[in-house]
DNA sequence: CAACAAGGTTTCCATTGGTTACCGCATAAT
DNA sequence: ATTATGCGGTAACCAATGGAAACCTTGTTG
């Protein structure tokens, strides 16, 4: 005989904060990049070795993703040649929080 | 002329907390699962409607993967037909603090 | 007896990610 | 003068991941 469980799932049924939150982090190494550009803005090639095992065109894609959703801005600056920097939006900004957390327990993980 | 910034990502070069802990979460669907296992045991059938969009495929994928982590436990309880009941583990509670403040963004996001 | 539930597995296909090479433009080195 | 290098990407190609739908085994129910 199987004993049955009420179905206490405490979200809401229609919207997920989680997933939520999670869509617009969402891709590759896309945490990374918003967590190198926390303390100001980063170029291309600056990022690119920030994060080492990231590939061009990765890169590139989240950049574009991530302008997209809002998390960043390109600034195309006027030098010769001209060079592009990316920067947090607030929104950006407060994705850095939650990225935060996860850093702390990853650092709790490698303690352990 | 194109002004150099400093490298100044101030992470660790070797070992990054960030993508230490993301790879304990990653995967589809991964951060759902673990979430609403947070109020304790759930059962396959039980997740699988917590997360109505994940099939069955992707459920069973992740509870093997997150059981091969060590974040949640599988225990086949002896009723009949046997059914069986996943829940976290204490690295798996850690993680949930993660999860938290990513859902606080998420709650953010929608009010915004 | 046929139907259904639990906890998955199998098959097939679309999307994503990774590797390598390359481009156009500009300065720097030999 | 020629070559190399840095910048900010794009293109071509292949491997791994994710999703939909059907199916399976053991057992209970009507």
């Amino acid at each position: 005989m199987l004993k049955r469980r009420k179905n206490l799932s405490p979200e809401a049924p229609e919207f997920c904060a989680l997933s939520n939150c999670m869509a617009v982090i969402s891709g590759a190494w896309s945490p990374n990049v918003i967590w190198h550009l926390r303390g100001g803005p980063r170029r291309f090639s600056e990022l690119k070795q920030d994060i080492p095992p990231i590939s061009s065109k990765i890169l590139s894609a989240r950049l574009k993703e991530l302008g997209e959703r809002g998390v960043l801005l390109r600034r195309v600056c006027d030098t010769s040649p001209p060079s592009v920097e990316y920067s947090l939006t607030e929104l950006g900004h407060e994705l850095v929080v939650a990225l935060q957390a996860i850093v702390e327990v990853g650092h709790k993980l490698k303690s352990r």
